[in-house]
DNA sequence: TCGAACATCTTAGCTGCTAAGACAATTCCT
DNA sequence: AGGAATTGTCTTAGCAGCTAAGATGTTCGA
């Protein structure tokens, strides 16, 4: 630890910015070319990213939405073939959304891309500096789930 | 450049998605506690991160609306006090949207515990270790910035 | 000077959100 | 075990914000 000039700050700061406003272009972008809403892909990420499938509720929590919003979302998923509502046989008024990665194939292309480029950037560092990188990455993801929660 | 195992790569991108999916909250969350729909919070941000004023044509190209939606957009960030229309002198067809700063001593706080937590990030590396660090976030920056554009 | 092009605003119609309540399954309490 | 309270999802009414099309006002070029 040391103390940081003023002018590194601003610059990181410049960053994180830009990268935050890309981020949110891109998501929309991607949403647009599976044919979904920003809403609806926002959804189906949490239920891809998620351990297990996801209830309907849990979706409504995880992505602020009313339960009522949910339902739709669910069915227009449901619709474009993405996810399958399976009732839950251990608690039969819960509804599972379980994502059918079949349908994906098909935005392979958007994924590969996104994979290149990340390699493509990676492919500038040595192996001292990815592990320099990695910790930061890391310590930034813990950081910033802190700081989402409690904003 | 170096031949990256695969599963460096795959925590890569799942630092890179997890850091997508706390974006997109945390911008949800910081337009809600400013009164303001996150499409309205994405322009905001827009014409803030412009150089000079932006016109309303070139926020609508930006944030990929409609112009009619626009003007709502505009209406309701002048309604809140965040920007002020000024029809451009030169030529008066056009309406300049000029970003009061004033307003945005309000959520300071916001500000500053997102810089906080950076500086606390930051923290944990010395300055050799930052130097890796800002040609990493630059060059990410640059590649998705061309990535965002061909998507 | 007049018509074409341009920048923004207005409006009609539609989609998707919230809030409230209906419905069905489960759990709790006696 | 049996009725009441609780839980999870869906349905509906009402509303906000988006798009597309056209109106309005301004500029530019011949």
């Amino acid at each position: 630890m040391f103390d940081m000039e003023p002018e590194v700050l601003e610059r990181f700061t410049w960053y994180m910015r830009e990268h935050s406003a890309l981020t949110i272009m891109f998501h929309t972008k991607v949403a647009e070319q599976m044919g979904l809403s920003a809403t609806d892909e926002k959804c189906l990420d949490l239920a891809i990213r998620a351990e297990g499938p996801l209830t309907a509720g849990r979706i409504a929590e995880l992505s602020g939405l009313s339960t009522g919003a949910v339902t739709g979302v669910i069915d227009r998923l449901e619709r474009a073939g993405y996810v399958r509502r399976v009732r839950d046989p251990h608690d039969r008024r819960k509804v599972l959304v379980e994502v059918t990665p079949a349908e994906f194939v098909k935005f392979g292309h958007l994924f590969e891309k996104a994979q290149a480029s990340l390699v493509e950037v990676l492919g500038h560092f040595d192996s001292a500096e990815l592990e320099v990188i990695e910790r930061y990455l890391k310590l930034q993801v813990e950081t910033f789930r802190k700081r989402v929660i409690d904003t």
